[in-house]
Parts: C-alpha cells; structure tokens; sequence
DNA sequence: ATATTAATGCAAATAAGTCGCAATAATTAA
DNA sequence: TTAATTATTGCGACTTATTTGCATTAATAT
C-alpha cells in the first residue's frame, strides 16, 4: 500500500521527533495544536511503526507508548533494543541508551524486545 | 488487612505452582476446575501480587499475566528480576532462567523490571 | 456461638484500542 | 489541468481487559 503525506502524519511525526519522552495516544491529543481523531492517531501511529519510523513500549500500564529516538538507531539505521524507564512519580517514559543484552536457549528466536524499568527518575529524585 | 484462606485462593495458587508458564485471568478461570468468577480472580491475583506470591508480566498485548516461578527466586526470598519470553506461536509466556541486567545513570531508581523477550519459543521452532 | 470483616458474585463502569463505513483528499495518469 | 484511483479521515459503535460498588457469604478470632 502506498502512504500519502497528510497534515495528520506531519503533526503527529513532528511531536514525537521534538518529544524527549515517549507519547502515549491520549497525550499525543492533548499536545497537539490541531484536532485529530483518536482512531487516526492510532492509524498513523501504527502505520509509521510498520514503517520503522517510530517505535512503540507497551508499559506495565498495559498502555502503548510511541518514541522516536535517534540515539537508538544503528549506523545500519535498524532500532537497537534499549531499555525504556517509566517514572511513577511523572508518569513519563523515556527512552534509555542502554542495550537490551541477553541470550536465549537454543531453539528460541527473539523477533522483538519489550523492557521497561519503572520506579523514579532522575528529575524527580 | 489480614488474609483468609479460601478455596478461591487455594485454586488458583495450586493452578500456577502447577503451571509451567505464566497465565492470564482467562486461561486462569479455564484451566480451573472450580468455577470462580472473574473479578474475584483478578482480586485474588491482584493480593497475591502484593504478598509477592506472584509475579505480574504485562505483555506486549496489554495483557497481564501471572506466574511463581521457584526458579527465580533468590535465597533471600527476593524475586530476582528476569526476562520473560512469549511466544507468538503457541501465545504463552514464559520465565526465562536469565537475569535482566542494567545500569540506569544516576539519580534513576530502578522499582520494578518488566522485560518481554518475543518470537518463536524452542517448542514451536 | 457470635462478632468482625475479608472474600465473593454480580452487574455495571472504565479505559485502551480497533473496525466498518461513508466522505474526503493526496497522488497519479490522462 | 482535470479526472480517476484509492489512501486517509472522522464518526460511532464495538471489543476486550480490568476495576469497582454493593449486598451477601463465610473465615477467623473472641
């Protein structure tokens, strides 16, 4: 299927590349200047995770996340499996530049990565 | 709150000692044999949890899922913070004998892992 | 045996995310 | 530049997971 440029993709790309933190779909409403509907922010968003523009963190909230961080892009440009933080104390969730290290048994084969580490951070320590 | 036993609690604490993988609410109240409401499985995992008889693992599809693993506990009692492995092939989760390590920067203060490994588990490959 | 209050079932509420459909608009071809 | 194609959008309804209020039941302690 072919993607079209819309005034929707733009907004909501443009948040997330000025965000620090990771948006959540309601936040993403409420931060941005123009009105979109709810099931097209879902639509976009999961359009660009298709397309490798963004990267979603499903917290233990059970919420999705979307982040763009450049930092966590390989020279390949593929998204390197890093750990995310969720702070409790202002609800924020943040991409960390720390690898996900791990090796699995033989026979498993890891397609994805989902890690976050919750507790308090460093601005509101 | 004091705790009370009952045959609730009973049910579903046998049914995850006997479990080798994590369960949701769902799988729970199938594989009982007792029929037990909904809500009340929620509460009772939900104490379980707080009593640190129980881990919780939300996946990448939102959901919860709840598991003991004796494994994973440290001689101290403490549950030593581990990768979980889901598989996209049979839809089960898994703990994974291997400890989630990381180093946050300074003034972060790490609460709680959550840690989802996915893909094709060694049964299904 | 009785009182206390934790635990339960039920139904309704909440919340996140998805879907069908008709209308709109970006892109391509003419 | 216009017309045709079809991706995108808004809306409302829907699904699914989890929680909550409330009245009832039943563990436990006295």
């Amino acid at each position: 299927m072919n993607r079209r440029n819309t005034p929707s993709k733009e907004a909501v790309l443009d948040l997330l590349k000025s965000s620090k933190r990771a948006l959540s779909q309601d936040a993403i409403e409420r931060q941005l200047t123009i009105k979109i509907n709810r099931a097209t922010i879902y639509r976009v968003l999961n359009r660009f995770c298709e397309d490798d523009l963004v990267h979603r963190i499903v917290a233990e909230d059970g919420k999705q996340y979307f982040a763009i961080c450049k930092k966590c892009k390989h020279p390949s440009d593929i998204i390197l499996p890093h750990f995310h933080f969720r702070c409790l104390s202002c609800d924020t969730i943040e991409c960390l530049q720390i690898p996900v290290e791990y090796s699995v048994p033989k026979g498993y084969e890891v397609q994805n990565t989902n890690c976050v580490l919750t507790g308090i951070c460093n601005d509101c320590s």
